[in-house]
DNA sequence: TATAGTAACTTGCAAAAAGCAAGTCACTTG
DNA sequence: CAAGTGACTTGCTTTTTGCAAGTTACTATA
């Protein structure tokens, strides 16, 4: 039997805000995730596009856990067929200083990567 | 036969610079060590007191993978018994703005969560 | 109308990583 | 010399990843 599906945010590992902030976003993928939506991609298909070439299953997974915390909103943005854009929430756009930092950081300690964000 | 240890660095699956990043800190308990460094903790036992209670095996597995990235240095504080101490280089604590950054947005959107870390 | 194509996922399964408990090693202390 | 302690390591089960193939709902073409 699977367990019961904990709903976002229902259990904390700690009283740290670090700690509740990795519980979100704390893997190798879903900050990919929300740096592509920070550069303007909202359909599957241009997700999967990007050059770290994230698995389907675990775009698919990212996609609704990132909408779950709250994150990331999904909307119908044409019918027949039925097509879906996905867009950051407000406190998913407020995550934008951290994607910042670590683009500082990344620039620096591995030189030739250069970041293609939109601001 | 095991395949050939890599490098830090050596294989980058983008040229983007939030994705290296996340190669090095992508997980969900590098940072809480880095935080510890940041507060003050160096040796063994300290981090594992930490709230988040990290399992002994990935304690070790990350102190060794965070030395391997040159975020962390390891160095004997003592003989007879040798005692580590582990801190941070300069690399690992221009990490910082990042997990300044985690703080703040973790402060904001899980009520209750304070931050313990030094400057 | 049948055939092919496409976007957006889902499913199945093997491999890798995480997590838990117990064990080891080098000492120190009573 | 028996017990304790800090710092890991090992073994094993569970969970998560990652790859490939399959599915669904349409559209486009012959």
């Amino acid at each position: 039997m699977p367990r019961t599906k904990a709903k976002a945010g229902e259990f904390k590992r700690s009283p740290c805000p670090v700690a509740n902030t990795l519980d979100v976003i704390g893997d190798k993928w879903s900050l990919l995730v929300i740096r592509d939506l920070f550069a303007g991609k909202t359909i599957y298909s241009e997700f999967q596009v990007s050059p770290e070439a994230i698995p389907t299953n675990i775009l698919a997974n990212r996609l609704t856990r990132l909408i779950e915390h709250g994150l990331v909103e999904k909307s119908a943005y044409q019918e027949r067929p039925v097509r879906y854009a996905y867009t950051l929430t407000q406190k998913g756009r407020e995550l934008g200083p951290v994607l910042l930092e670590m683009v500082k950081w990344g620039e620096k300690y591995f030189p030739g990567s250069k970041a293609m964000m939109k601001k």
